[in-house]
DNA sequence: TATGAATGAGTGTTCATTCAT
DNA sequence: GATGAATGAACACTCATTCAT
């Protein structure tokens, strides 16, 4: 157990830090490759070149390790996406930036995109991992909405419901590492472009 | 002990075949009342009213049962597709045919279609399953691009990547069960009609 | 895990009793022999002649084994003291079986007698444990108070605070396993009787 | 490293007195904290403002820590009883003194009494332990033993088992702690007067 | 002296699978 | 065919103890 409650984000040591990063690339790692159900502590410590119990030394809990490497992998995506999206003119291009910048990155991540969509499919019936995922989840999802609703307004964008668009542009985006995965010769920039041009086709006026 | 071999699809008895239906049955009610990962023998053959080694006496391993599920409910899935989408007039019709078929389906059939959606999940690392798995849903991309395809050739459809196309329609119909989930208030022939909507405005001519 | 929800007493199997009673057995056994706090389920199942998990098939949680160790001792000692106590033609005679019958249960089953006392003192820090034990001793020096008040009333008991004499023959009581233990040569029913005695000269009028 | 042969009682620095000391107050601490089973290293340096190594580091293993935490409160509560005791003019009088100074001291070190009735419940299989804890507690017995022998020997005290005497005593003194924390309201010189009085009908004469 | 990261042996618990009945 | 008691390997997690700094 580590000697201090940790809840108010207590700065950690550099050398904390840098084992926990350690651990939650190796937990990367080891669910790209063998599957979050085969990802144990002995196979992630292996990978990592620890022992085991030094996984639990530095997460309380599995449950705190994976939320960690979902945040990982979140921000490190936000912040991808976020200076693709912003200073866009109009709603279609932040549209075209969303999109093509989530396939360009999960062509550069790929083994990132796997390990948290594995988690948070896996964490759909952890109950109590539930909450916090599907969170994120929604929150997302109410983002797009609202981006959608406010094209709509503008007269930007056709009229349709916002909610479907939403669920189905997410779908389609998160289906992306699967399908790069599955075909690694994919072109990947047309592959952006032609899933932009979709969803532009499906949401512009006339 | 069992008859040995089994993999040529020799005839069964009847009452072996209630019983693996019976089995499967169980298998889809336990997984989407408590999860794929507490979904164990033991909880499947209560709710199925037998013991648990009766499972393994009819299924060799559990790789096979989930995978029993599976085809089951894709047959299903397929049979109440099939019967809305053929005899289409146009390519465009078949697509919403198909699209408005499969969200319909997910909202009379909620449980099979969240044991399909975990177990896929959970199996993407099941090493023999892997493959079954996978090869499946290729089949079915492969299916829908053709589809896309001649409907390009014909003229019916604007020029797009038909498997990006295929990949993308499959992703948004999968996530719907999980959005019916989510929102249970959710009117489904509105959310079918405006999926269908979308990707009729994603491929469409002009 | 077992195939029933067993929270309402339903009926076991004569096997599972056996079974049950066995491992009960087993873990008076082994807490005598070694402690409380080495008590492992390895150990446990080691002098059972059965494997760890076992325990767990038959017992959910390793509170409900120590729990139904309790009770079994717990009932099988109110026995031999009720057979001893009641018909009493008076509060003395009464005191002096339950104290005299106490020992002798003591030396007649010492382990037992270790054993719940060494699972009690774990207990009370058990957190979900403490209650139910704390509860089962709170219980017993209520009832012993209360006996204590009623012969006070009839005038066979001289005035004295009863809650303390209460715990203090409950204490005295309680102390007896240790003693036998520590000392194999003691007089068992001239302890008794001394014991017996002391508490009969504090409590008795004049 | 540590100088290795402490077993002789060599003098210590100031220094490690100290920590020592601190060590053993925050023991004490955790122990009627968060108890005994739960009072990990981790646990205990967290209350001392110091880290888990340096535990082991003052204290070779984990027993001579409790052992030194049992010495220092007997240490401590023998002072307290002795100047009770000493200088009373009759036997009487003395076990008066004894009963009603425990208690008193009960009152007034209430985290020191649960630790040790803690730790002595769980040493009770700790091997090493066992033997040192034990024979502390042969020895307080046999004191008293030898009192009541006395008492016997002049004529204060009634004829008895000494022995029986003794065990009762500390038996019904030790259970006053557990009293007292599950009744905190309990009027503690009340209490005290009548465990005194208990006993004094006990042993003295006609 | 003191730290705290790290280890490794241990824990209870879960569960697919086996097998005597 | 069917049972369900039993196993054994795997799991996450705990923690006294070690040791490089």
């Amino acid at each position: 157990m580590q000697p201090e409650n940790r809840s108010g984000d207590q700065k950690r040591s550099f050398i904390e830090d840098a084992r926990r990063g350690q651990i939650v690339a190796a937990t990367i790692e080891t669910i790209a490759e063998i599957g979050y159900a085969k990802a144990s502590f002995v196979q992630i410590a292996r990978r990592a070149g620890i022992s085991p119990g030094l996984i639990t030394y530095h997460f309380a809990k599995r449950e705190e390790l994976m939320k960690q490497v979902m945040l990982t992998v979140h921000n490190s995506m936000d912040a991808a996406l976020t200076a693709r999206t912003e200073g866009s003119e109009s709603y279609r291009i932040a549209l075209r930036g969303l999109i093509e910048g989530f396939v360009h990155y999960c062509a550069e991540h790929p083994t990132e995109l796997i390990a948290i969509s594995q988690i948070a499919a896996a964490a759909r019936d952890a109950e109590a991992a539930r909450t916090w995922s599907e969170e994120q989840n929604a929150n997302a999802l109410t983002e797009l909405e609202e981006m959608f609703r406010e094209g709509q307004e503008c007269d930007e964008f056709r009229e349709f419901a916002p909610r479907v668009m939403a669920v189905s542009v997410m779908a389609a985006m998160e289906a992306t590492p699967a399908e790069l995965m599955a075909r690694p010769g994919t072109d990947v920039a047309a592959y952006a472009k032609e899933l932009a041009d979709l969803f532009d086709f499906a949401v512009r006026r006339a």
